[in-house]
DNA sequence: CATGAATGAGGCTTCATTCAT
DNA sequence: TATGAATGAAGCCTCATTCAT
């Protein structure tokens, strides 16, 4: 997983454009190589600028690391805002938050890898952060919605925490993309495109038949 | 998180006393501060030698970091063997699996160091044991057993594949526990001895209730 | 010895304003960290500009060590300028010239520093600046005169060089405030205020004490 | 003023003697460019050493020039030692020991440049050091026992403070080697020899001629 | 078996300085 | 006149690793 090409410009006079290229170039190289592998000259190559502009726009290698994660926090939380799970009834609506949160994970790699190298961290830099730190899920308030109208309807089993809901669908989200190399190992997997279809499969079918009443009697 | 002391004798003249030695002081090590972030020197301090001596017993710090994986897998291998779970009744079985899987990350927090450690390199350690690819974990055979006699006895829902139940349980039994940094940040988490009593609760309740059989008709 | 704050208003545009602000917090800075330990940034801070406007008004950071120490050597002759001992009575007037030279290295601490400072660069600053080298002091002549109407009074003794006097009393004058620092450290000084008085009456004694005519006979 | 060349051998496996070349080597960069001015690199290459030897035996720079100020300072506090002023007529002894001083700081300037730039940083490293902080001069004592049989003869001026002459004889002594450099822009010195001679004369004259006891009557 | 000495490569960061506006 | 953006050249120090005993 090489770092993408993000130098597009030769070096312009612009401090949004310069910094911004930063950032993409960190998220990119930290996200390949982690916080420690990662080397601050790798970051200015491929931003395509010099190392010491780096630390024109961040203090140092940690307080990048953060703001990396700030935005990566940020995009997620803006792809959350855009679901759109109100209007549809609470099977599909679970349905297709499990989906949202497979498909996220899967198709933004970077995002797990920085997930997990702050928790390898202790979730220093996130504690750091007074940015990270507003940017609450509204997940956990939609996933009550949804609980609260599907009991309604007597879809949903009754008593579900909406927070080990949300837990449990992150990890059964996450865990697959985030292991899948140690898993693959110790399995022979197939292709990663059968892979994740029969695991997105799975862990709709596992929350489901989970919150699916009880019959009655 | 410091590394616990592993130093219990000054230095004999032991080969296999000063190898273990400094295998249980890189353990510690690595699943404190992660591959990159170790140093020899801390591992060389801990086990109460030389850094030098590192040297003799493994051949760089790669290798060693391999051998810790090692040692861990061929731990949790020989934790499930231990597990009988043959004479349970399926239901029982199955939750009994799933509590030993997620005690045995609590209880064991360098495991998910290492092993989500390993991953975000891609699991090229473990490619290169044959030693750890040899320990392939004997738990999917008794999920299938399990399995089978759940839906023999009309307990389980049919057609669910073993493997992704597998994944599936590691899912719900690691992510809690390897993530809990950065869910403490997002989510105001209450103590650890409680958090971890309602997620234990939890995930058990969506196996076997994902599990259970369908009502008929 | 924080440099003291020579920010006095906002950037104005004004050339000599804004080149004499830079001047004075050059000399603030370089007296207080030496030529290697000042920098740009800190001089850009100090005088409330930015940095590259320091090389707006001088060549580089030698240069503006070079215009300091011209300021700096200004001073003081002009300083010794205003010396007026022609009406005095010989050992007054080397009594008060000898006072002089202490008190105003006392009162002048960054003058010392910079002084210091270029003689551990072997005086290549000064020796490439014209001004400063066209500013040779006029303490010489003075001294030359009072001894000579020393002499003539039998008052001092004969033979004096002024030149070497004038070294002698320079160094009397000096070395006390230059390496305090150290003497502390190795003697137990009293607080500043006696110490000062201390030494300044024994310079007195010391250089008179030379002078006097020696007894006759 | 290039730094003598100390590579003696090719590196040894010696500790002692390693550590004494990277010593004396660091004297040697320390004294021609500063405490700011050296690179550790020029200490390596004139130790014959790799740079990263420098940290084995030292914990930094900072370090590194204390250990070197403490060595300088046991060498001059052992060429004390070695005078023997106490069998010397009190005039005697005194011009000794103020030829001493000034001989020692001319043949040794490396001592004034390292004092000078420890001066320059408040003693800070001084201050750190309990090495330096022992070796306290013995001079004063020495010079008091002649103060006293020079007043007892009657050839020497009653209350004399031995630390104020002391600090004097050093105001003396290392002044104009200290500052040569500057003088010889503002003064058209002569050749090095002629001028220690002549001001080696000048500043034993002064230092008797104030001690001088004061004609009776 | 065990160790202290020694090293080469490289990492993060700093800093004087220049460029473009 | 004044500024923020940008840079090249180091500098100090760390670290995995090897050597010689």
């Amino acid at each position: 997983m090489a770092p993408t090409d993000v130098k597009e410009a030769p070096a312009t006079r612009n401090a949004a454009k310069s910094r911004q290229r930063i950032l993409d170039a960190a998220e990119s190289v930290f996200a390949t190589k982690g916080l420690e592998g990662t080397r601050m000259a790798a970051i200015a190559s491929l931003a395509g600028c010099n190392q010491a502009l780096l630390y024109h726009y961040f203090a140092g290698k940690d307080e990048l690391f953060t703001a990396v994660l700030e935005q990566t926090y940020a995009k997620i939380r803006a792809a959350e805002q855009k679901l759109d799970l109100t209007d549809l009834p609470p099977i599909a609506a679970m349905q297709k938050l499990v989906e949202f949160s497979f498909d996220y994970v899967r198709d933004n790699p970077s995002f797990i890898k920085l997930i997990n190298d702050e928790n390898m961290h202790g979730a220093e830099h996130l504690k750091a952060s007074d940015d990270a730190r507003r940017l609450n899920t509204p997940l956990v308030d939609t996933i009550a919605a949804i609980l609260r109208a599907g009991v309604a309807r007597g879809d949903f089993r009754v008593s579900v925490d909406p927070v080990q809901l949300y837990i449990t669908i992150a990890s059964l989200a996450y865990f697959f993309t985030s292991n899948r190399a140690t898993l693959s190992v110790v399995f022979d997997l197939p292709d990663a495109n059968t892979c994740f279809a029969t695991r997105r499969t799975h862990i709709v079918e596992v929350v489901l038949g989970y919150l699916r009443a009880t019959p009655a009697g």
